[in-house]
DNA sequence: AATGAATGAGGTTTCATTCAT
DNA sequence: AATGAATGAAACCTCATTCAT
């Protein structure tokens, strides 16, 4: 009976959440771009060619497309910080490559930063959900961090927040076209840790 | 039937910006705690004790009471910058109380961060007026920053945003019943920046 | 100072919640007609000359409105029975008065019946309402009923649910242009009733 | 491996009903519950196992549904109707088996009530469907009782009106649980038509 | 016989705002 | 300085229905 023709079950897998997929990057850079509150379901469904009632065919609700839109991109800063970490085996190398990109993470495709941000939850479950996939991500982090020594007095755990802190806020200042690249933006950074570096 | 004193002009005027800055903090503390978008006019009245409609003798839209909450905001920011600076002429010292000042403003009362993020513009012309008294603030930081001398690799400028972000990312992760004390984040912080200093 | 203008406080109180219930009024007949999902807050607003936003002025939400209306028709059902029950005071004829005031409310202005009849039930709460509600007017009907005295085989609460029944039922099939007036229709439940009273 | 029967046309003709059968009645229990406008056709194909498109396959519209789901419940009381009637030659203990039959249908499997009460008819022309379906049962009932013979002032049909109205409020105040079981709710109603009868 | 994507109309509700009083 | 009635637009969401596959 053989082969039917050319749908292939591998594909399928991949396939079939494609159209879904599309639509999440849609409303992604919209909400990255005005807001979840700056973002009626029917601005996205307008960019994405459908009419508003026909996201509910993906999506229950509106929370719902938003925590999937959320999902996607820890998950892809998850898979960038990997593909970045295993650039080098040196741990001050490795770090190097994780802190470039993150920030060209959040500075590419659509300024992803505020859908990350906790200034986007509206209820609750939304904050736990969010605030329970990004606890996943700093701890790829601190990992990196702990494979530096430090001098005594530094306490690890707020280095990272500090540094998170210091990522996060690029977005808000630079400009593509402005006097910074992000190379030289992460030499300060390496700076600025190598400064805690226990001395030897 | 006794005569209710006669209204005195000269009363009104310290008396009428009375209620009106009653207003601009009750409007902040909501929209600090909720967000713009989250917080509706009606919101703001019910928590002030008066009718939606009423809020329009005192400003002319919900962006305008929202820029007059911002300006408060920065102002009250600017001043307890310069109160911190006052209290030490060495400038490490100083800047050990600006940073403490400026936390202890972003945490104190509803977390007002909110009201200075760039999440909450919503024109064009929002975001410009904001960015311009931001610009005020930062400016004092930046002078605050140059008293100190850094080692010749260092870039005063992303120095300062880099602290910025950390300083501003605080309220995202700090709990007040949590691990650290204000104090304790201060510290670190300026361990960092003296690990940047020119060694002598 | 003496008079205000017209404005007299004793008129106010009457006058103050009358457009209130020119709303319930209107909002009733539709949704007798129509039903309590076969009636939109557009439908009600367009009937009563306002926008479909501007009922939420008067009620914070459909089933409240729903309720209130309820509430008035089951009041304006417990006024008729009294007037109805002061008309005489033997019980024979208390009861005759009653069951023609009830049959002629419920035929009266559109039909109300819809509005207390338990198919109109959404959530829980209406239910729960609605029934407290109409345990008031029972309990009147089943006093008026406890005046006559029956057969010991005779179960009063049955036959008081069971006289309902047939009361309620009553706008299903009375045209008004139709065979049967009101008072032949009560004339047969009173021959039921005697029918079922201690010979004496 | 094993060859599937052959599709046989014979078998279709049962199977094919069958159903279709199973549909209505899911789609009966759902829509007693929940009313016809509570009821959507999303709630009726989860509950079934398929997508709401897929109901169209077997009806062309919610109405068509709807009807034939009343024409099913009437002809299962007209059944139930003559079963209870074969139950015995003698009048008064028919009449018993007939009430009975009528209360124990309403009752059982999810209050069908509600499916032929006239709150649920939306169109004129589902009422003339149902109005006509009705009747025919009606008419079973009022030979029933013709087959009594009812004191001269006595109005059969006023009294088959008013018996029906108590038979079909049963399930508004009868609990399972509660006081009172089918057998004497039928004692008082038979209570009730005899004290009606000619005295001989 | 059934799916899955989409429609288009309409539902309830919220919101910033206006204005006569 | 404030109310209360109302607006008009837009929000999220649900629904019955269609149709290519």
């Amino acid at each position: 009976m053989a082969r039917k023709p050319a749908k292939n079950a591998a594909l399928d897998d991949p396939e079939g959440p494609k159209r879904l997929n599309e639509l999440l990057d849609c409303a992604g850079e919209l909400i990255a771009r005005q807001g979840y509150d700056g973002t009626s379901m029917r601005d996205i469904a307008r960019e994405f060619g459908i009419l508003a009632g026909s996201i509910y065919h993906y999506f229950p609700s509106k929370e719902a497309l938003f925590l999937a839109i959320h999902t996607r991109v820890v998950d892809g800063m998850i898979e960038r910080f990997h593909t970045a970490a295993a650039l080098s085996e040196n741990p001050e190398e490795r770090l190097r490559h994780v802190l470039t990109a993150h920030i060209n993470g959040l500075l590419g495709s659509g300024a992803l930063l505020r859908i990350i941000s906790p200034d986007q939850m509206r209820t609750p479950e939304m904050a736990a959900r969010i605030a329970s996939e990004r606890r996943v991500y700093e701890r790829l982090f601190a990992q990196c961090l702990e494979a530096l020594s430090f001098a005594p007095e530094v306490d690890a755990r707020i280095l990272r927040l500090n540094l998170l802190g210091s990522l996060n806020w690029v977005p808000v200042w630079h400009r593509p076209d402005g006097r910074y690249q992000v190379s030289e933006i992460v030499d300060q950074m390496m700076l600025m840790v190598k400064g805690l570096m226990r001395a030897n």
